[in-house]
DNA sequence: AGCGTAATAGCCAAGTTTGACTAAACCGTG
DNA sequence: CACGGTTTAGTCAAACTTGGCTATTACGCT
């Protein structure tokens, strides 16, 4: 629950500012949250008593607004979770790899082709970053870590396109998806170039 | 929903066995799948016509299992799933990520220490990767393109290694992460070493 | 001034995910 | 051969997520 962290970081708060902010960092992306969430882990994080609702305006007749504030407890826990989270590893679930996973699915040059598509996607996005980077924008109004996540983001794009490009190129080469063991049986092809792996009983 | 490819995949298979197959891929890091969804899932295809009941056995009084296929609906659906998986490219959540954001809240040496311990969990990541690239069971029982994944991670995986020591260095030397204009100000210590920043209202 | 669009705030029912739970059958081993 | 542990197969209630909905006010434009 990183909506902990944003309240303490922008408390008091209302949700609508939490929401605001998510978005703004364009959030639903690459943390885990849609603005629907919001509302009920704040409430949720209010009765385990790591919030407080602080107050409770009304402007005219608009929906009341409930602003929340963060308690020790609060803290404690997000230190506790924070700490958690730069300690250890864990693998992010990736739909691309599990997509890859069915590659004998896929044509060969269809297959070749995507490859070759994200790496130009990739690249198009190492760009981008690359110039927000130089804008003035990021680079005087941002804090300059958020700089450096555009880095990371760079980085592993840049790793990935490489990987696209020598794998594509083995998929033209035309090499055998088959372990080396039944190299010589001829079977998986995909839907479009045949008939469906022939029972091999992989695994 | 990429149960519907290893049902396709496997077919005929019912439940448990799609879920014995992800729990030996260790399909719950990568994919977005426990356990317990499986069921529902098959349910739905079903209903939505993209799946076949084909079968409900029983032996002895243990709990009935039924078996599934895909229908030609659902070789369709995968087709075009598959097809937008392989061809757009979507950021997926990563909770480091997310706690990197939050790098203000790190005392500055536990962040640099954290960063370099990353970097090694990557760096012994990779090498088991290799271990098993290079094994019998990998190079000679699954297939190609399994090896090829591996790669992917590898590749990743070393990339963030460089950054991660790239930013620790940066945490060490004591550089402010205030967005330029404000650098004379001197807020936003974490909560190990300070008070709260004091409400510099950014963004 | 009038009118359409966007922003403000949040609720909620419907759908999904999850970890914990059953309960029989198989395995091996002292 | 008895009996504890693992495997088989799946269910389920509780928690969580989501996208759509409401209804008011502010804003821009002619």
């Amino acid at each position: 629950m990183m909506i902990l962290g944003l309240v303490r970081w922008m408390q008091p708060v209302h949700g609508y500012d939490v929401r605001r902010e998510l978005l703004s960092w364009s959030a639903d992306k690459w943390a885990n949250i849609q603005p629907g969430s919001i509302y009920h882990a704040l409430r949720k994080l209010t009765e385990e008593g790591l919030l407080r609702a602080v107050a409770t305006e009304q402007v005219g007749a608009r929906p009341a607004r409930t602003t929340y504030e963060v308690t020790v407890k609060g803290e404690d826990e997000f230190e506790t979770l924070l700490r958690n989270s730069w300690w250890t590893i864990s693998e992010p679930p990736d739909p691309f790899v599990a997509a890859f996973s069915f590659l004998p699915a896929m044509p060969r040059d269809e297959a070749a082709a995507a490859l070759r598509n994200r790496a130009n996607q990739l690249r198009a996005g190492i760009e981008s970053m690359r110039a927000s980077l130089e804008s003035d924008w990021v680079r005087n109004r941002k804090p300059a870590h958020v700089g450096w996540m555009f880095e990371l983001w760079s980085a592993r794009a840049e790793a990935e396109m490489g990987w696209c490009e020598r794998i594509a190129e083995r998929i033209d080469s035309g090499v055998s998806y088959l372990p080396a063991e039944l190299d010589e049986a001829q079977g998986w092809s995909g839907w479009k170039d045949g008939a469906e792996p022939p029972d091999t009983d992989a695994e």
